[in-house]
DNA sequence: TTAAATAGTTAGCATAGACTAACAAATTTA
DNA sequence: TAAATTTGTTAGTCTATGCTAACTATTTAA
């Protein structure tokens, strides 16, 4: 069985690969908060196990087999932070640390059951799609809020930040997925946009409504 | 923070605690499946925490804090095999190996949430009391059934042993916690008992009736 | 296109937690 | 009570995972 340490680091490197394609070492280290010679031992290890490919000074590349091992890890991640909110009562802003220790637990009839009772949900609380027992994800085919033009009418159906701050925010301003959104007026200036959803109206600003998916 | 380590310790500890008084490297060696010296090393450990009084070729003996600490990780556990069943639809048979794994999680919300949902529940699915938050914990005042005489009405209240075996052995006889049960005879040269329960009529054996706790 | 800055690597070390081999103390048995 | 057995301890080793310091390769800026 791998370690914690093991699928901690190969849900980063899935992640970057997500994001960036290219991974290096340096990313790593900063989103998991270890020094560069600790990646450095643990990339050479991950790439002895087949999970990433790897030559001195080139981009790490995350091959299929580790891509499956990362999905399924964060399927465990994403049904755990589902669970917590429809089953338990949560609130999205609170299951990201419950959910990154329940990843490691290994019981496939535990995650099993969770879907089951979910309804094989397609989506965490923060819109990011759960991988199947394969490994396969469905791509986010959302844009960014901040891409919209003034008259839109959007949806609200994910997140492309999830930070307990952030989460409190949209918290604040009652933004949750599946609200409507209206774009009101873009300020050329600096790209703040007045919107209106739900009974509100409110001036959001470009760094938030890059965070924010629609479609 | 403890490692699931430590915690595993201590809890060994804390259970043979209550069943000798008296803890000894040895039983810790081998109901945790390690070599003396492991055990030997972590006992010192664990007594340099305060957890534990050590001095050499002496028994141990569990202080205070360190009978709390475990007490606390037990309540985890014990909820944890309570929610399995009662929320999740597992089989009492299926929820010791999940909860010896999900007891190291760090959330004190989380143990609180299943607590509150289970509606604080004393016991665990296999009758074992569930300690306080402050690591409190119930007495057993229960009796073998073993112990019964013929006549007697006792109703099935906990086990003092719940291996997967003998669990499944008691879902095939349809013994339950909970249920009502007669006994008609006991069988002077071998102990075994016969019993009537919830429309079955069975013989058990002595080992069978000695870890079937009844009042 | 060289110099500076950044990124990646290696070597060496630390800690946690496991192990075996060798030995010592305590207990049991003859 | 002396011998045998069991129990507990110590010393030394190993693997996993982290670290810092020193160095090298690559990239960026002057
Ligand atoms: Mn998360
Ligand atoms: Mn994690
Ligand atoms: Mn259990
Ligand atoms: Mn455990």
């Amino acid at each position: 069985m791998n370690s914690q340490s093991i699928e901690n680091y190969l849900k980063v490197i899935f992640n970057q690969a997500i994001a960036t394609d290219e991974v290096n070492t340096t990313g790593i280290a900063q989103a998991l908060e270890v020094s560069l010679p600790s990646v450095n031992s643990m990339v050479k290890k991950l790439a002895g196990m087949g999970l990433l490919e790897y030559q001195k000074y080139k981009p790490l590349k995350i091959t299929e087999k580790g891509r499956q091992m990362a999905a399924r890890i964060i399927r465990k991640h994403r049904l755990t932070e589902m669970y917590l909110v429809e089953k338990m009562g949560f609130g999205w802003e609170e299951v990201h640390d419950i959910a990154e220790q329940l990843e490691h637990v290994q019981s496939a009839a535990f995650f099993d059951r969770m879907d089951e009772l979910l309804g094989y949900p397609q989506r965490d609380p923060h819109g990011s799609p759960i991988p199947n027992k394969n490994g396969q994800i469905a791509t986010q085919e959302y844009q960014s809020l901040a891409d919209c033009r003034p008259g839109e009418q959007v949806e609200l159906k994910a997140l492309s930040h999830t930070s307990d701050e952030f989460l409190k925010y949209l918290n604040s301003k009652d933004l949750k997925l599946g609200i409507k959104v209206e774009i009101l007026e873009v300020e050329a200036f600096d790209r703040n946009m007045k919107v209106a959803y739900g009974g509100h109206q409110e001036v959001l600003s470009a760094l938030v409504c890059s965070k924010l998916l629609v479609s």
